[in-house]
DNA sequence: TATGAATGAGCTTTCATTCAT
DNA sequence: CATGAATGAAAGCTCATTCAT
């Protein structure tokens, strides 16, 4: 019994798989040069294909950009969500599942880079901001917030305001992206334990959540 | 009883002035939209001058860039090379006001920015990158390690090395810097106290660095 | 009876031909106007495209400079050397030849006019004189005396000083070149012929250069 | 007896030998430089003079490049028909006069560059090129061509046409003005002895012209 | 008169975007 | 679908010219 998931011909395959690795290119050129400074020609050479064929799959450079956001960041996003709502332990570790995952799947990748260039490039692109912020930062936020009122709701959590603790939550794991991820060459970033840093990071914090036992 | 120690006509003192407003102007833009996207048009627009003016005083972008950070965090480092030079007191008490003086004269103000931009697009400057890593990032740590070096010599430290533990000192401010200065619009980042993060930092610091009593 | 033998589509055929088109018509305006008064819109008007795909072929106003010398003025050099090295005749018969192949492939065309432009502006851009000098004042220098040589040593030639000689026939074709290339309007130079001059100056050298009949 | 024929006071005489200071300035730098590529700037720092000095006594660069020209070559022509005018021998040494002075007093200066600029540029600039032909061009040829006339009117010379002759008597001077003023950095043109060849040039041409002793 | 700060049109160069093939 | 040649708006920089002092 072979694997009959694929049945396309490859030259079919090869155009679905197209828009990925002009997705693959294109993060990692906007990770490594910014948004502005990414030219499309090079997006185009890093994935092998020529300047035109980017417009066939994305209408200019803004929204290839939001191309990559959604396809990674939101995508992950989507999922944690999606993990949230059938998940059925204590909120408390469903609020470490998900930190943890946002760590493995955004922090440690180069998507943690389109975090620093939001940050450093996002006045200039009042678009790409408001979609950003709307897309990620907002939904991303309510998730936590979503897990913290269940939390509450269900007894496990103390009852802290959630508007309040959710940017206490978030605050801690974006620093440890720009640190990861800023760095000018030769200036020497003192080194950070991210493994030991998340731990103790969300050790402290669910310590501090927790209700206590009655 | 009139002020006259300015004896030189409006005009001439217009002249004099005009290299500080061109900086001001600049620093403002070059914090407001980063190095790249700045035109020249815009920070002379903002100077009230026009474009050619700009190049009577700078001799390009990249130089009036160097002029702004010169003019600002250069001079700021310069002074406290000089204050530490030729303080008497502990070395914990020279460590707290120099740390004290970064804050209050680059972090809350528009220098801040400077340092973000150097994160955020440092790598598409080399040259700026080495100018700011010589003239500002190593003459900081520097100045960090002579007071650390100081303070065990004349038995007031722990006997740390200065090495490690500089930029464990510098770190946490930059983060700082960072949080403060690097914000999308709308987006709602968790307010951080910039004073009581401080105090508690320099505290805590200069708590685990001290010498035992003897 | 068709003519099969560009089987390219129209499109490609012109993106070749594209640099030859851009290099005669940047030719043409660097001898009307000069290298410095020379503007790159008005070439690329000339070839009938945009600034931009100047770009496209040249990497900026030196490249296409020297691109206009190599294709045209380098080249013939080239081939003269081609020529002299596989010549087998008289040593009085190649200088004829490669005088007077200077004479109809340069100086009569708006070649000429080139050399013209680096006399009046090669001290402006010395980058562009020493191109110049090294492709061709010094090849076409060095052709001139190996033949000599090559004369001398076969005794073709009296014992002439090679590095004396050269210039000494260089000189009157440069000369004429200037007079039949510069000329403000209306002002009116004296008529020369140049095949009169170029007969008689070529005549009178070889004669003065010819070894006596042993 | 003394000299009473300056009694200004000195500052006074220096406001008059101001505009002389600056011709004497811009000729070199016109020369050196070239019509196009000279800056204002540099003309007026040569002459330790402001930018705004320049423009008190000169319109603008182009009536400047024409106050050049007028003080020194016009004047020398018209110095030139003065002589002729009162010139009393024989039209043959009147010849020989003037081109010697054409010699002494243009091209062993740095007026003979200004020829080889109105050569090299006077096709960019038809104002400058209609001036020069009429103020100096014109001038000097119909100064030659009338002394021929004179000449052959009284019979010291053939009765050639002089419309024909004049341009063979001026060619050879200028040809020797651009062969001395033009050179590359480093292009080692051969060199001429200009009196030798003046001398040469000059005998040649009166023998020729003479007429034959009845 | 003399100054030199200020201006702005003009040039080279870059790059997102289009479109004929 | 894919190409890559072509476009043209925009940005950095220069310099002849002006004008308040």
């Amino acid at each position: 019994m072979q694997a009959p998931q694929d049945t396309k011909p490859r030259w079919e395959r090869r155009k679905d798989a197209r828009p990925q690795e002009l997705l693959a290119a294109a993060l990692e050129q906007f990770v490594e040069r910014g948004y502005a400074a990414t030219r499309l020609e090079d997006v185009a050479r890093r994935a092998g294909v020529s300047k035109g064929t980017l417009y066939l799959y994305f209408t200019n450079k803004e929204e290839l950009f939001k191309a990559v956001v959604r396809e990674n960041i939101v995508q992950a996003i989507g999922e944690a969500e999606q993990d949230a709502a059938v998940f059925e332990g204590h909120s408390g570790e469903l609020l470490r599942t998900i930190l943890m995952a946002w760590w493995d799947e955004i922090c440690t990748t180069h998507l943690a880079g389109i975090t620093k260039l939001m940050l450093s490039e996002g006045q200039n692109f009042p678009e790409l901001a408001k979609f950003y912020n709307e897309e990620v930062v907002k939904r991303g936020s309510d998730l936590i917030t979503s897990v913290l009122v269940r939390g509450i709701g269900r007894g496990e959590f103390r009852a802290v305001d959630p508007a309040v603790m959710t940017p206490v939550l978030i605050a801690p794991v974006m620093m440890l992206m720009m640190w990861t991820n800023s760095f000018m060459p030769a200036c020497e970033m003192p080194p950070i334990d991210p493994h030991a840093f998340m731990d103790t990071f969300i050790g402290t914090t669910l310590g501090g959540l927790e209700a206590p036992a009655a």
